[in-house]
DNA sequence: CGGAGGATTGAACCTTATCAATCTCAGTGG
DNA sequence: CCACTGAGATTGATAAGGTTCAATCCTCCG
């Protein structure tokens, strides 16, 4: 790992100006937070439900998610993360953790301790503003999944979440031209949007059927892209580009 | 109304402390804060969909909700509010709505200019600490209903909106010894639930017939608190209310 | 080559949605 | 003071979407 702590806290903070903006004190101030960088195995807790987390943590590389589990011993994922993502900046201000964070995959990870936080946002608001704007737009995809496990039949679900994660990696820079690699099994699929693994199979069956999704195990293509967005019904206003990247294409891609 | 402003803001500034610590400049700041009083009748809009909300609100009286509304038609109620809530902080620093806020019952509400909050919370980051806590509780929130949307039969699901309405207003002192006044309409609370109305009122029903709860149209009383409790899977922790209240009774009541 | 995790399939079953009335009650106007 | 009205609540019958259970089948990997 030749990357400096500096190096890769400017990659952070090259992401959080785009939601506020900063002067060199922020800058420079960000850059000396303390961290700790460390290799996060798949299926690997990261904050466990009732924990009083002490660090805050950003993905360098992997995928992690978010999930909690009812009294009953199901389980629901509530977030997908990607590479950029700050995870458990609650973790910074609220004492218990309410839900469980795991890797999905190997995850590369910056860990910030939770003090080290505070204190900065104390004495430089523009930054917590900016990672108040983060934690925004994340009750933003919250409320999106409400609506999507509420209000969408099976099929529309799966489209939708399958929308949600190419638009995102494309933002990203991680998606092919053509498609991109579900970072998700059909059973976490399930767990993402309240289906059972054997309607997820059908699902995806089905959408490969209709000509909207070319699928090899995990691998999707998407030669149909305003076909899958309208049976998913979905529109990316609620993943807030315009206050995460600069000259975002409208909605549409891939 | 001979409630003054300075003595409106004292009472949000009450709640507002208890997430976080304040020094006398940061209270005397928000009590200088602009801020106009209105009534919204029911069902009459406070920020729509696609807006560019230019104010933040509390609500001083009454009952509010957020929703969404699907590409094909359907709505889904996000979240409940109560006196004492801030809504649409994300109107703060987010650009666009990404959902509506209508009023539940008529409403008493305080609008404060989104550049005010933005500037108050510069000058006085404790101020934003403390509201970015609030916006992180709203977040916790939203997780639990991902999940009982997504991993809850109807009867949970109803057990669990209810434990959550009941434990909140019970914190807020809306809540009689025995129970309270549900403040949605049986269509309401299946969009809250992602339920229809007719398997909305067969879940009341069965519900109390097995004696969870007593029933007269919207009036509540809740004879078995820990029976309803334990079929909802319901426990509190992700409401969060150390940091809400102080000294507030551990996870049972009514 | 043997495993193991993940994907796929079939059949039976059940929760919840749909559709279509009907009922209740608080409020309004005569 | 009572009939009228309309929103909300309730009920029944039927259909559909999704679950459950139980195999079977891949395919990557040591």
């Amino acid at each position: 790992m030749p990357t400096s702590h500096a190096h890769i806290l400017s990659q952070i903070l090259r992401k959080l100006e785009l939601r506020g903006a900063l002067d060199d004190a922020d800058r420079g101030a960000f850059l000396a937070l303390p961290l700790h960088r460390r290799m996060v195995e798949p299926n690997v807790y990261m904050v466990r439900e009732g924990d009083r987390p002490d660090y805050a943590s950003v993905i360098l590389g992997g995928f992690a998610f978010r999930q909690k589990v009812t009294e009953a011993g199901a389980r629901q994922i509530v977030s997908v993360h990607i590479v950029g993502d700050f995870i458990d900046l609650e973790g910074t201000l609220l004492n218990i953790a309410d839900h469980s964070v795991q890797a999905l995959t190997r995850c590369d990870m910056a860990f910030i301790p939770r003090q080290a936080i505070r204190d900065l946002v104390l004495s430089h608001p523009r930054l917590g503003l900016a990672m108040w704007v983060d934690t925004l737009i994340d009750g933003s995809v919250f409320r999106e999944w409400i609506a999507n496990v509420g209000r969408r039949d099976g099929t529309a679900r799966i489209a939708h979440i399958i929308c949600e994660l190419g638009r995102r990696l494309e933002i990203a820079g991680l998606a092919r031209a053509d498609g991109f690699t579900l970072p998700l099994t059909q059973e976490q699929l399930g767990d993402a949007t309240g289906m059972t693994t054997v309607h997820v199979n059908r699902v995806l069956k089905s959408l490969a059927q209709r000509g909207l999704i070319r699928r090899v195990r995990r691998d999707l293509s998407i030669p149909d892209w305003e076909g899958l967005r309208s049976t998913a019904g979905f529109s990316d206003a609620y993943l807030h580009f315009d206050q995460v990247a600069r000259g975002v294409r409208p909605d549409r891609s891939l």
